[in-house]
DNA sequence: CAGTTCCGGAACTGAGTAGTTGCGGAACTG
DNA sequence: CAGTTCCGCAACTACTCAGTTCCGGAACTG
């Protein structure tokens, strides 16, 4: 990437990088993939498209640029809840400011999926940057409450840990019905608590 | 749609209809929405573009159109096996026969998603012909394993109803990873048979 | 048969936009 | 300063493709 800087001439201003990065995603939150253009993410973030195209081969270039960057920082898992017990931890990302960063999430995934099945590198940038930190999450607390002996070992963590992530995405892309709080509920207390409780058949 | 047929002239021959909404399915099972385009869809049917547009007002209506007459009489409840326990008959959908057809499902599904995000129908579509039958086969199932005593009733049926496919798509679509027995196993011994057997936390 | 509508095919129009280039000017280097 | 590379901006090229129109011919009606 750093394409040997020039010793010589103007240094280029990489406070703009971030700018465009994140006009970028502001574009694709609102519209979508197909109608993202480079003349309204230069438009939003106040700058030319060459300087857009010095920075990036292509379009998707600087989608993919654009996905890597998204912030993911409320998933770090020394920032999780640690109530004590799963269910108020669960709850407990639920509240306003961390349904706002699911929703955010959401609107990129949905607007991106059209990426997907054209782009191979942008399945791997989405699952890097925003489905894996979410799934890790998941599996964080829940192992947690396991080690804690709040549940018995599960047959298969690493599917529990994907039920929410996964079934929210699905709701929202494809029953475009609200993510919220009851939704959230119902996956809770209907399905992960519950194959928790009895990890046998 | 009938758009009052002329009382003269060569009648048009509605056999065509079923040929271009297949080569329709086809050309978005191996390429994707935004790769599709009329001249590749009037190729592969051997048809005109003009007999395209003498039947559907644009792309869109033609897909549209093309998603509602997906064949799922696979997933009819009076052909849903029925083996005695809900375990063999969820794996009793996983034969070869039936993979396949999830696997067509599944891919038109993710060439779809391109145009979730801009035609508000085309999601009532996808819901109505491929994601709203995979759910109500499986509600189906677990209905019946609950009424035959198998099981007590679960806290959320609708919920449970909508693991497997909601997982299965989320794999495809995002992960795109195989979506195979060993996964479906994984879903269906370490999610749903657990959180049936368990409905209360 | 005369008139109509269908058919596949090919030629055409028009819109949208990715990516390029050049301008005037600013910032940096030696 | 002289030369370079940056900046925002605007004009420009090149291409794809949706949707239209017309052709020669076939099928239907009265």
């Amino acid at each position: 990437m750093p394409d040997t800087p020039p010793a010589v001439g103007r240094k280029r201003d990489h406070s703009r990088d971030s700018d465009i990065l994140r006009a970028t995603l502001d574009v694709l939150v609102e519209t979508s993939y197909a109608d993202l253009t480079i003349e309204k993410v230069a438009t939003r973030a106040g700058a030319g498209r060459g300087a857009i195209y010095r920075r990036w081969t292509s379009k998707d270039d600087l989608i993919l640029a654009a996905i890597a960057c998204t912030d993911r920082s409320d998933l770090d898992s020394d920032r999780l809840p640690d109530t004590g017990t799963l269910r108020t931890d669960l709850f407990a990302m639920l509240d306003p400011d961390w349904l706002g960063g699911t929703e955010r999430r959401l609107r990129i995934l949905t607007s991106i999926t059209a990426m997907l099945s054209r782009t191979p590198d942008a399945a791997t940038a989405v699952t890097r940057a925003i489905v894996d930190p979410s799934v890790a999450a998941y599996r964080h607390l829940i192992q947690r409450a396991v080690n804690r002996r709040e549940f018995p070992m599960p047959a298969d963590l690493d599917a529990l840990a994907q039920v929410i992530p996964s079934m929210a995405a699905h709701r929202a892309l494809f029953l475009q019905q609200p993510v919220d709080l009851a939704f959230f509920a119902s996956l809770i207390d209907g399905i992960l608590l519950p194959a928790l409780a009895n990890p046998k058949t």
